[in-house]
DNA sequence: CGCCCTATTGAGATTCATCAACTGCGGTGG
DNA sequence: CCACCGCAGTTGATGAATCTCAATAGGGCG
């Protein structure tokens, strides 16, 4: 599996949408150079000085944080064409590791330093990249501190549907396993399970594997989602 | 109260700290205009069109949602220094909200975004400044995903008193009720005045009254806080 | 002086976590 | 080729943490 670097890259992102914020980087792009991120491993660590940008290509990837007695928090998933740590200097805040084999593209962050203090265009597109992530975990802290199970499901299902959508198809591909979405929605796997069952069993999404859920009725889940 | 607007500002802040992020941002100051924005008025709603940045001079501010049927989750806290809504153009993602009665610079957006477009140096303070909150909120998703009652508000009360402290003494002010505490942890009034209690009998901390805490064991509380 | 709002404390209810058992699938090796 | 192992996922029973409901106290402001 995943032979396709070059084409078929866009296939899972947001392919003929909108044109999205990652536009304004193309003066950064040929900076890039691709790379293989076998499943689980490390793209960098909560803490580590961050040397690079990255954009994922192929795959899936997730941020995290861990308690010091081992408890795990996921901020966030990424898919194809999203950019991730694209900041200046500092320090990892969170670690990074592919959900599956993925392929990622990555950019010495010098000379994104260089070119962001030369083009007020790249600067900006970064800030608003970050505006945008920040948005994002304003949602995730309300779905996470004031909304019940079932709600955090739905409200996780309809952003992902979002997300990876825009192709036709109600058809929704999850990479990430049962203990991922439970870790990013501050829940148990038992927890998790039982409310895809529930929804299953009221035909609000079918769930042909573990992997992939249909969503049969866009406006109960958007109902149970609350928002 | 609060005829302090000139020279007591710097006071709630990091005053004799080390220079913030904040420093970066000379050429916007004289762009400003103080206002006073009297307890629980709001200084910009979501969805508004987001018009000016602002930086809180004196008092205090809070940024939440709300979902349809009322719930609220404050995602932060700001104090004297802290800049608000420091990004270009968009719609506020969050309500900001008077906690006490406030003193609040304001910077016209356009005037901003000449400037950011204009000198890298802003611009990177900006982005800074965004990561920065980006990163706190990944801490405050752990917190919410992730940590009990208790060691929910072990950590506030530690991140409010490195944030307001660096003057001495273990004495911190809290001008937010208990029910924005329990807003911004995800949890009831009832449950943060019961955590209060048992940390006071527990002689982890002193309350002489609703909005000042005196840290008396400041190892005992940085174990709840875990981390 | 009295009212309203915040805070505290108690008792009971509820949601979700924990513990445990079982299934199914994929890979591995006999 | 098939048996076995391990991990992800599901489902059930039980329990604990936190919420809900209720009553009371205290403080600031009109």
């Amino acid at each position: 599996m995943l032979q396709m670097v070059g084409s078929g890259a866009a296939k899972g992102a947001v392919a003929g949408m909108a044109p999205t914020i990652e536009d304004g980087f193309a003066p950064i792009e040929p900076l890039g150079t691709n790379f293989r991120l076998d499943r689980d491993r490390a793209l960098f660590r909560e803490g580590d000085k961050a040397a690079f940008c990255y954009k994922i290509i192929a795959g899936a990837v997730r941020i995290s944080k861990l308690t010091a007695d081992g408890r795990r928090q996921i901020a966030d998933f990424f898919l194809p064409g999203d950019l991730i740590s694209f900041d200046l200097g500092g320090i990892h805040s969170c670690t990074a590791e592919a959900i599956v084999e993925c392929v990622v593209r990555r950019y010495p962050k010098p000379q994104i330093e260089r070119i962001a203090a030369e083009s007020p265009r790249v600067a900006r597109h970064m800030l608003a990249l970050a505006q945008d992530r920040l948005a994002s975990a304003q949602t995730q802290m309300m779905v996470l501190g004031r909304k019940t199970a079932t709600e955090r499901i739905a409200t996780f299902l309809v952003a992902q549907a979002a997300r990876a959508d825009a192709r036709g198809g109600r058809n929704l591909r999850l990479p990430m396993t049962r203990i991922d979405i439970a870790d990013h929605l501050g829940l148990t796997v038992e927890t998790v399970s039982r409310i895809f069952s529930r929804l299953k069993r009221d035909r609000v999404i079918d769930v042909p594997d573990a992997h992939n859920v249909v969503i049969r009725d866009w406006n109960q889940l958007e109902d149970r989602a609350d928002m």
